[in-house]
DNA sequence: TGTACATCAGTGAACGCGCGTTCACTGATGTAC
DNA sequence: TGTACATCAGTGAACGCGCGTTCACTGATGTAC
């Protein structure tokens, strides 16, 4: 069974980040194992570190992987949307949805990550990842608001983007009680009511 | 130096909880160990279970008087504030406050386990203390809202904690970037300019 | 109150376990002729 | 194109380590007289 085509290797590197980014997301960066992580790409664990330089190496890049992944779908929801409030309509809806909630392996980075990163050190590779993703996103999200003043439409990308997560995150916390749902709802409810409304101070 | 007064194992038990309430908001639920609890209480990690059936039971114990101290000091807070909008804004200001965010482990127990309950089993003992003590600051937060309609209010107060919650997560995730000040100002200038504004759909 | 003894809070060594990581090995792959 | 051999991707045992938990032990505490 060993040797196998530096094809089939290459292959095998980009399943097992594919794994990675997925299990990553649903169980936390210190959820899972070598072991899970491998096993889920069909691998044994030996054969790690002849991809990656160590666990936390696989950690940058599946979580790098996961904020492209992210950046790519708002892009492709934006275009398709008719004009600024489609486009925020399409963002906000699928992110507070159940569905959101329920398969956080498929979901936002950025909630999946937020609360280990805040036990990550300043300089650690996997905080500029974040860091770097979240910019983009709060930079796309800012891009969409329809003031005619920069510094309010960035203003509120922070806030709307503050309370999706916040939500989210409550939600996940939450499930399987009904204030899951009904914070989903309150979010969504807000964000669909005031799309652009968030006054400056 | 074994054997103590059961006044001493009692002060010893307290000491321990008030050590773990602060540690685990610190490094998250699973970023300390008994060892470091029980060294953080001034004990070796021997006599841990004679005090608690195990790591979780501490952790559930707590978790719980994190809730019960922040309850108490919203309390506080509340009843030595003028009226409703001045009591909101002595919950928010101090909520998103540098020292709020650079002090996790005096701060709040919803931000603090939010990310590690969206990894607890539905039944866990820690989620239902979670969710109990989250309940409860929603209320109280819906009681300081001023519409005439109890629904209105508790869903204000279910999208302004959410955005509470997400804006502390992502400072204290990004803390160190100049991004992390910027979502505190922006949710703390949309909260204090908006106070009770935040429309049902 | 004083004495003798049982209790038990805390100690530190030890346990089994899972983790990240290393390594000798295997045998198909890739290459040199 | 075919053959001989070096390479190296993946395997699975093994490593050291830290973890949660257990336990024999100690000696001050608490109690019975």
């Amino acid at each position: 069974m060993p040797r196998v085509s530096r094809k089939q290797a290459d292959l095998n590197r980009e399943i097992i980040v594919e794994a990675a980014t997925r299990l990553f997301r649903e169980r936390g960066l210190h959820g899972i194992s070598v072991v899970d992580v491998m096993g889920a790409a069909g691998l044994t664990h030996g054969g790690f570190y002849g991809h990656f330089e160590s666990k936390e190496a696989l950690a940058v890049e599946a979580s790098g992987r996961a904020f492209e992944q992210a950046a790519g779908r708002w892009r492709e929801w934006i275009v398709a949307a008719e004009d600024h409030a489609a486009a925020r309509r399409a963002l906000i809806e699928p992110y507070l949805s159940t569905a959101s909630r329920d398969n956080p392996g498929d979901s936002c980075p950025v909630v999946a990550f937020a609360g280990d990163m805040c036990h990550e050190s300043t300089d650690s590779a996997l905080r500029e990842t974040f860091i770097g993703g979240l910019n983009r996103l709060f930079d796309t999200l800012a891009n969409l608001m329809d003031s005619s003043d920069a510094a309010s439409n960035r203003q509120q990308a922070l806030v709307q983007y503050s309370l999706m997560v916040g939500a989210l995150t409550l939600a996940r916390a939450t499930r399987g009680d009904a204030l899951s749902d009904e914070i989903l709802e309150a979010a969504k409810g807000f964000l669909g009511a005031a799309p652009a409304s968030p006054a400056p101070r």
